[in-house]
DNA sequence: TCTATGTAGATGCATGTGCATTTATCGTCA
DNA sequence: TGACGATAAATGCACATGCATCTACATAGA
């Protein structure tokens, strides 16, 4: 019976580059932001969930859930985002313990602000440089190593 | 002139899944390196680097190339892994600025260790998810990501 | 009802990161 | 040679993150 725990080279070398241009598409995400003087990309995803979820808010742990922030990473990140004003804590009537998160009008004005910058972002690094068949089939693939893996 | 800065749904999803798989990916493999009591996967990283790099070993600005990590970063990274005795440094003789970079045999000894470790996780987490043509096509459409684009 | 166990969220402390700046040396050109 | 800008690497300081723990409330079971 021989050892079959290690990867092949065609895994490897995917692992690699997968590793590699994420950190390098990141990296040029967060630059335009920084450059555009708004804030990281981490308030953006928090901002898009919240905006998405509109009237109703969200509660912190359906934070976690949707993104893939620590739970401490997440009451943090909401202090922040409380503090600059984009977003209100709110009391949740049937659990103490809890909160409901709702984004204000500041936070969704600073979303359309980021988004901006973000989407150009997202357009120049991988929508010019993939076809759209080709951005499907990379879509395809990356669905199927995500935990779980996706439907479509 | 409308404004096309905008990116496409194609685009916007495959940059999603991309952030997030790898983002769920680099979690799953530095688990699994806490888990067997090993160094965080940015020591890899540089072990890899230096372990092929052999007795000659490399300037750190040579791994600030080939590797993503910042100026400073690669300082302190080095720091530890000097302090924990995994590489040595070493003055250059043509340069009294800088200094080589050279790894240990306790740092070949680590390295393999993180491998083990590293190696099964790729191998579980991409190797037996898709198969070696399909890992070649993801590498193929990632590698036209990277910035410069790979040749091959 | 009282107690135990579970869950939501916050926080103290150690460590890591980002930014700007510093220190030391190199290379060039007057 | 001496002055000056460029490059290699380190570091002070502010801020962010990870880990463990803590507080508060909820739920279930005796």
């Amino acid at each position: 019976m021989t050892e079959r725990a290690m990867p092949s080279p065609e895994a490897i070398k995917a692992w690699a580059r997968l590793m590699r241009v994420s950190r390098q598409l990141v990296e040029s995400a967060e630059d335009a932001l920084k450059q555009g003087g708004l804030p990281p990309l981490a308030w953006y995803d928090v901002l898009h969930e919240l905006a998405e979820a509109g009237e109703g808010g969200l509660r912190p742990f359906q934070l976690i859930e949707r993104t893939l922030f620590a739970q401490y990473n997440i009451s943090r990140l909401l202090a922040r985002l409380e503090a600059d004003g984009l977003v209100e804590k709110l009391p949740v009537a049937d659990d103490g313990r809890g909160q409901t998160i709702r984004i204000s009008a500041k936070g969704r004005e600073t979303r359309r602000r980021m988004w901006a910058v973000y989407g150009r972002s997202i357009a120049e690094l991988v929508g010019a440089r993939l076809s759209p068949d080709e951005l499907n089939a990379l879509s395809a693939l990356l669905g199927r190593l995500r935990h779980p893996p996706a439907e479509d």
